[in-house]
DNA sequence: ACCTAAATTTAGGTTCACCTAAAATATACT
DNA sequence: AGTATATTTTAGGTGAACCTAAATTTAGGT
């Protein structure tokens, strides 16, 4: 009588497919049990163990090759990009229908991405006018599972100065967001950047104001911008 | 290094007491291992498991005395009430908010009621500008942990024919409140009472309407009501 | 009071996701 | 190539919530 479902806790399941499609990146790279095991803040051999189980079963959620990293198979890419969905449609929602200030919505939608039907993911994104981009900037995957890739840079790697147009802003840093909020930084704005490329400090105005904000290297990294036009 | 958190998994803790709370009835009788072991559809066993774990810390969510049942001690009833609050808050937000097929919001609330944040909870209420009641009748309780009880009675115990007001439906079967939905039969509803005292089929009409709904006695116990006016 | 049936608890086992410590493997440097 | 260092895997263990089977306690009928 030995049963052996690949499929066990979703939660978690959910939390390394995801963990293994941001650190992928738009290329899709292998990723190491190291960098999940920071990125998740879960022991290396924890990570070892659950990626041989996600490995094992008939329809593998990954690709898995010993002391070679991860890949996401089609189907742990589909179910990855449904939490995603989730996610940022969860933001959308609580930040455009229930007024929650932008810097709250990450941490209420990492929780509740796992546990939403697919009803309500459909209701919730009807209400919305099935948006395309969440409050923070981000593509919003599509119900079949397609996310256009965007040519934005993190601002840190412009070119020197120059004017901007911001395009997204990471979201798992409250205070960073909160602070970008009250600086006026939000996506869409005009950004006028005004320290070179590799400063230590970013200097930056927003909008057609000359008022300059400064930012640290780390903030800047969580800005990703496009050309202007 | 001996730690033991007495609030281990929140979800399970939560449906017990809900459980607890419902089995009890307004006067908080105590409740058998067995009608714990029904509701939950879990081994009797692991409640009495689960029921000295929930008795044993510093502050008890419960009073247990073995063969002799649980009640809810101060704490756990608040917690119990809290979960309640959620469950109806949601039904109600998915009710007239996001549209939902009445039939359909048990179900989502009864997961969704476990992981939301307090921020949520005061963000649904205010949006639906603090109801008392949610879609099938029943009390919401208060933030602050009180529920008013109703003196309604199931349909099943009145007293010969006559004409009263539908208070409230049970959530949980969603067939049956598809059938009740279907027949008109909402809370705050005028129904005419045909049939007498432990019929095996209710027969009734509503509001003004001669048209006669034959409910079976199942279904007509899931309906509890109040004299008109 | 006695005995049986029902309810309840004890004892021991499972799975899941995590852990630590030790072993194995890969990479990087001279 | 050969060793030091860093990464990864194996081995063994934890607590939570459930399970089954066996032992115990309570309650009902005569």
């Amino acid at each position: 009588m030995a049963r052996r479902q690949p499929n066990p806790n979703t939660e978690s399941v959910d939390n390394y497919l995801k963990a293994i499609l941001a650190l992928g990146g738009p290329e899709e790279h292998r990723v190491t049990s190291t960098a999940l095991s920071n990125r998740l803040r879960v022991a290396p051999a924890s990570v070892t163990n659950m990626l041989q189980k996600l490995a094992s079963p008939p329809m593998p959620l990954v690709e898995y090759e010993r002391h070679r990293g991860v890949r996401l198979s089609a189907a742990g890419k589909r179910r990855a990009l449904e939490v995603v969905r989730h996610h940022r449609l969860i933001e959308t929602f609580l930040y455009k229908v229930l007024d929650y200030p932008i810097e709250e919505v990450h941490e209420e939608a990492e929780r509740l991405e796992h546990f939403i039907s697919e009803r309500l993911e459909e209701r919730i994104a009807a209400k919305l006018g099935h948006p395309k981009i969440d409050p923070h900037g981000h593509c919003i995957p599509t119900l079949d599972g397609k996310m256009p890739k965007r040519n934005s840079i993190p601002l840190t790697e412009n070119l020197g100065q120059g004017v901007f147009i911001v395009e997204s802003i990471s979201d798992n840093d409250v205070e960073l967001v909160k602070t970008l909020r009250t600086a006026g930084i939000a996506p869409g704005v005009r950004l006028r950047v005004r320290s070179s490329h590799a400063a230590e400090v970013y200097a930056v105005s927003v909008g057609r104001s000359a008022k300059v904000t400064q930012l640290s290297r780390a903030a800047a990294d969580m800005v990703r911008i496009v050309c202007e036009r």
